[in-house]
DNA sequence: TCAATATATGAATATATGTTCATATATTCA
DNA sequence: TGAATATATGAACATATATTCATATATTGA
């Protein structure tokens, strides 16, 4: 197999690792999942999450609960947006904030499982 | 209250604002929990999870699996260790990593079920 | 003891990323 | 229409971080 030959590091258990790899998630997968951990990854972001867990919130609410300009959480809301991690909605000028689906919750739960049993 | 007073920037609902705020995890906990994301928010570490959730491997497989380098792979074994989310057992000159705990598992599968559903 | 091998680590470098600042856009209301 | 306000966005800057390279450490076996 190609990939078995691309590989130029010393294997210790060949038959391991050619397991291991049949069994690995492709590389898109892996990647996108990296990518949506990495939106998890920043405390201001995970902040707003935190907000938004309890509310529907805009941008200018946002800011004052995080301690933020509004012009940051509109650089980060951008960012959850393209995770699809939120959705929003316009009302005149303002602007709502929302969790998107229930996987946030989970996650960050999932999350704070660890780091509180640690 | 003091936050309140802190709060720079001009909200839209008080009330909400303020109601967010007292239920807010704290500070510190907001923080570990995007530092432990934080780990997960890269391929590389991302790949060796994965690998690792099938199997105990030695650096040196790891490194063939991820197609990287045996020092790629120690710098980055190191951070996952720091984060709790590997453990270790040395025989000879060889080291082996495991998933310390579920933990991981549960957090990958939440992260993949969100990005294959979008 | 010495060579070989597996892993770890520090420094350097290149790249990625979060915030700030200035500015643009959109909406409301006088 | 024009001022005020909420949000968005692009560029610049500072910081963080992943990989590489050289080297150190540890273990085995000759």
């Amino acid at each position: 197999m190609e990939e078995l030959l691309n590989c130029e590091v010393n294997s210790i258990d060949e038959k391991k690792v050619e397991k291991v790899k049949r069994t690995l998630p492709n590389d898109e997968t892996i990647f996108d999942v990296a990518e949506l951990f990495k939106v998890f990854g920043d405390s201001t972001r995970m902040k707003i999450i935190c907000a938004l867990l309890e509310e529907e919130l805009c941008v200018c609410d946002i800011a004052c609960i995080t301690n933020s300009t509004p012009s940051a959480i509109s650089h980060q809301l951008r960012v959850l947006k393209q995770a699809k991690l939120v959705k929003y909605r316009k009302e005149g000028k303002v602007v709502y904030y929302a969790l998107d689906d229930d996987h946030v919750r989970q996650i960050f739960e999932k999350g704070r499982e660890h780091v509180e049993e640690v």
